[in-house]
DNA sequence: GGCTACATGTAAGCGGTTACATGATTTA
DNA sequence: TAAATCATGTAACCGCTTACATGTAGCC
């Protein structure tokens, strides 16, 4: 698909950068939804100023350090609009391990479903927190900048979905409670599933 | 990770299986969570009786189709059931083309900014309603068996996605009225949207 | 006879991670 | 002066997709 281009070209596009700053940027602010690490970024650029769609002027840091500053150009912005206006096909639902073991958990007792349950859940809760963290930080939604106003769309994205494992997680131990033999609910409480969890 | 060695015994737990039948699993069972081609399996399936954790025995279908019908062993159902007990870590959030490409509209109009969401937005809720076909096949909650339970939980948790999805695009259209300039505002209903998605 | 489904493999290539490799600059 | 950060690259390997490759069996 080339995705990664596209979004080197969308940091570019903002501002011009360095290999370096273009990493740190994958790991902030594209964290979300995009990875790519410094060895896929640099073999990348190349390419991209191999094709035209980037070029780079190289600055000395300090005395003797070198580094290479991209810059996009007239085509690379051609081809960054063109796909970001693009209709984009729905991808594929990613993988998902987590729900590949619960498929498989009528194999396990209750009690150990339940803990996979919970285990999950606190996880999934304590990265919903960090998330709204992060949108504390927004300003009210009138006033954001254009640039701003995506950021806050795309967290936005990002809280909706935790939001929604959680309360789906929750259902879920809920449906199993109201599931098991009433014998298999009494052990619910058992010992077994404390010392699991702690 | 290694992943599709688990999905492979998972399946094979259940009931002993061809490669033939393996794959049609992984597009009809798993395809909601996980995915694997036959390419990817019969080598799997080769490395796993290297290993012991399967073995097969040779079939004949008609005259001389071969068919090899593989079986877990006891090792195999050993290493199964640690990977389906543990404790499996949150897995980064996994890469999004849209919100990729939601993230730059910045440099977009507001109509197209829109034209965007309304897509996606049809697409999700399309999926959404497949979702809700499958699952009404399924018979009562309390009445599920063991395995059909975990089904129906694994499905639920894509219903609850999808929706979480739809109402989150709700979410950015009602924003994006919101936060648009009352000059651009009116332009919203202007005929260049109107030709963009139809 | 032709189409679809059954059935099993291999090879090239892509996107990505981990590790290897090197060195300069800044800050505590 | 030691550690963290800045800065740029390459190589091996893994998981996966696409395409190549081959042939049988059942059905209309």
């Amino acid at each position: 698909m080339g995705t990664l281009r596209y979004a080197v070209l969308g940091l570019l596009n903002r501002k011009s950068m360095t290999g370096y700053e273009l990493t740190k940027a994958f790991s902030d602010a594209l964290s979300e939804f995009w990875s790519a690490r410094h060895s896929q970024i640099y073999p990348e650029l190349k390419s991209l100023a191999k094709d035209g769609l980037v070029k780079f002027d190289t600055e000395i840091s300090g005395n003797q350090l070198e580094r290479k500053r991209y810059t996009i150009t007239a085509a690379g912005k051609k081809a960054f609009l063109a796909w970001e206006r693009a209709d984009l096909e729905l991808q594929p639902t990613p993988k998902d391990e987590f729900r590949l073991q619960l498929f498989f958990s009528d194999c396990l007792s209750e009690n150990e479903r339940n803990a996979l349950l919970e285990s999950h859940l606190a996880k999934h809760t304590e990265r919903l927190a960090h998330l709204k963290d992060n949108q504390s930080v927004f300003a009210p939604v009138e006033s954001l900048s254009q640039a701003e106003f995506s950021d806050y769309l795309v967290l936005l994205g990002a809280i909706r979905r935790e939001e929604a494992t959680c309360a789906w997680l929750e259902e879920c131990l809920q449906l199993t409670g109201g599931h098991v033999q009433p014998s298999a609910k009494a052990a619910k409480a058992a010992p077994s599933l404390d010392t699991r969890l702690l």
